[in-house]
DNA sequence: ACTCTAATTAGAAAAATATCTAATTAGAGA
DNA sequence: TCTCTAATTAGATATTTTTCTAATTAGAGT
């Protein structure tokens, strides 16, 4: 899994709620387009950015592309997250000798 | 909890390391600066973020700046990870009538 | 073949991010 | 008070990201 580009994709606002529309099931792009107030091209960057994680795939019908969330690389993302941000994990035991002060 | 600022802050490989490495406690900011090929200043501009992103905490002790990671925020951000992705969530029941077609 | 629609790619501009060196701040200790 | 150390802020530059309009591609239907 790309966790660099998986995170770079989720740091923007519109491809999360790209990401969470696709949950419900496929929406082609000028359907998820007409949800924000930006352009189609713009739009096309995002789509783009969440293909390049892998987070979504593409799939013509006709004139269309329909866009799908890939189930398995969001899971997979949620458990990176969870490993770095640290799944209910313990702090190690306390080392003594060390004063704390104010904070800043 | 600052979502913006959070996923930002996840968005870059330092500061991810950083996080990772605060869960095993506390750590001086000169500490956490020996681990990576950059400048100190660089790492306190990715201090800066992450503090921005209520990550992270700084206490000075004399003459150095400690850093802790906040955990309550940690977690929040990692609920919120999994509302965005979808935590085992199930599509709806698919609706017919919708062609698919080859891949791009 | 033409034309319409859906979407992308091209190209440009503005804004944000990442990084560096130099200068500054802040505390500790002689 | 002077000086040393730890760290930040200031200022500059390079790169990346976000966004736009205009142009292009691709398929469907006439």
């Amino acid at each position: 899994m790309k966790i660099n580009q998986v995170l770079k994709a989720l740091s923007h606002p519109i491809r999360r709620e790209i990401i969470t529309r696709l949950r419900d099931g496929p929406q082609s792009a000028g359907e998820l387009a007409s949800n924000f107030g930006v352009s189609k091209p713009t739009m096309s960057t995002h789509f783009a950015a969440l293909k390049d994680a892998d987070l979504i795939t593409a799939e013509r019908d006709g004139v269309t592309i329909n866009y799908h969330l890939n189930t398995t690389v969001a899971e997979e993302a949620m458990s990176a997250v969870m490993g770095i941000l640290g799944a209910g994990e313990e702090k190690a035991p306390a080392i003594k000798n060390k004063r704390k002060k104010a904070a800043i």
